[in-house]
DNA sequence: TCGAATTTTGACCAGTTGGAAAAATGTTAG
DNA sequence: CTAACATTTTTCCAACTGGTCAAAATTCGA
């Protein structure tokens, strides 16, 4: 049974009624080649802070305009003006938090050791997830329903930067640095363990229960994973 | 920004308008101490294959019963015939994936020695990502949302069983047999590597591109992780 | 300060959503 | 065969949804 059979109100509803949108755009912040007032951009964050909240809890479809405006603080024809429709806000979203995603494993550095680059990967993709647990949160639902909005960036961009990856741990592997091992999984054992601690947040701290909870997973964490990594990724002959 | 000051649809909706739900029940197949035919249940496991498609990809705000109901082949009215209310399609759902996604690591043998014992745990937890992927990603999906459905599963059967377990490894671990770390953080660190290859299915596919994809990337992942949690785990002084 | 541009609001709309009611259609035991 | 029961379909509804639009309120530049 294919995904695809399912029709998707997302796309369903859409065609239906003819947008004009940018066609007037006399007054909108959206009508191209205006510099965008501080104003404006002051509003727009204050939008897509609203947006991250309920789309990171609720996914693209179970998140509404009137929720996010609620949270925004303003009437819904009021963010209707800044972001005329809710693809346009959800892309936006997507696209700034796509950056800061890869940022961290763009810095693993082929010049460095293998292992001082590997624990502080680790290290930033778990200071992520403490601190942007809403961004991993939105990107984990953006996955789960299939990235349907960011597939191509998922295709182009991310596929490009783990290939340079994986050819770098490939490297520190010949030079007898780093175990012989598959470099994406590798990388996406990364991914998962240290992601698993914003998108499972409520499971973490329902089964560690009151008392390991205030922040202190965290570290727990990272010195587990530092164990894990580093022992299990030791090559055979010489130490790291 | 506390989560719970976003007054959410799900339960905001509901309190407005009054259900009288099992008041008369006289014909559904809800109204309790009925023995439920063949007919009814095979009903039922249409219905619920149907919604943990539909649910395990658009969560259960995004998910639509119209939705459901044309995925399993019949008319919105009809399927409210089986199951009242859109909530309760979901909550069996749950209950049952619960006890299945328990299973596994309720195998796991305090008689048994740690490695083979944790290299079948971590087996089947991928085999299960790669042959119940819906299931997996609906759990992921309420886990997302802060599991407001089954957060009282969690804290109890969960929690139990996890407390059981991680005794069961410090056990191993004050034999020797393991080496010395957080229980917890391991039992973890095996949900999110396992899991992954489910609920982040699309961005595996995509970075490892044509080729890798079929099937062969669950075997890789195997060989990875077993490579990884074996050496990583090893105790210091006697190996396992 | 004043007129123009920007921002905000209130009323509105068509389509969707979860669900109710009841009539119509099987199905089955006696 | 038929009455009682089970199932399905048709019709309907109020609330919610994404989004429009014109008018009102506000802000800003000269």
């Amino acid at each position: 049974m294919p995904p695809t059979k399912i029709n998707s109100p997302d796309a369903a509803a859409l065609p239906k009624r003819q947008h004009k949108a940018e066609a007037k755009a006399a007054a909108h912040p959206h009508a191209k080649a205006r510099p965008l007032t501080r104003i404006q951009r002051q509003k727009q964050d204050v939008i897509l802070e609203a947006a991250l909240e309920v789309f990171s809890t609720h996914g693209f479809r179970g998140a509404t305009i009137d929720q996010i405006a609620e949270v925004a603080g303003m009437s819904k024809p009021n963010l209707l003006y800044y972001f005329p429709r809710k693809e346009e806000i959800h892309r936006r979203l997507m696209v700034t938090l796509l950056a800061t995603w890869l940022a961290p494993l763009k810095e693993m550095d082929a010049a460095g050791d293998p292992f001082p680059e590997i624990r502080s990967y680790i290290r930033r993709k778990l200071e992520m997830a403490r601190d942007y647990p809403r961004e991993s949160r939105l990107f984990a639902n953006e996955m789960l329903q299939g990235a349907p909005r960011i597939i191509e960036m998922i295709e182009v961009d991310l596929k490009n930067l783990v290939d340079e990856k994986a050819k770098v741990l490939l490297g520190w592997m010949d030079e007898g640095k780093l175990a012989r091992t598959d470099p994406y999984h590798l990388i996406f054992s990364i991914w998962a363990t240290t992601q698993h601690y914003a998108d499972f947040d409520v499971q973490v701290r329902a089964v560690l229960g009151r008392g390991r909870n205030g922040e202190g997973r965290f570290e727990d964490a990272a010195r587990y994973l530092e164990q894990l990594f580093m022992h299990g990724l030791k090559p055979k002959a010489a130490g790291g």
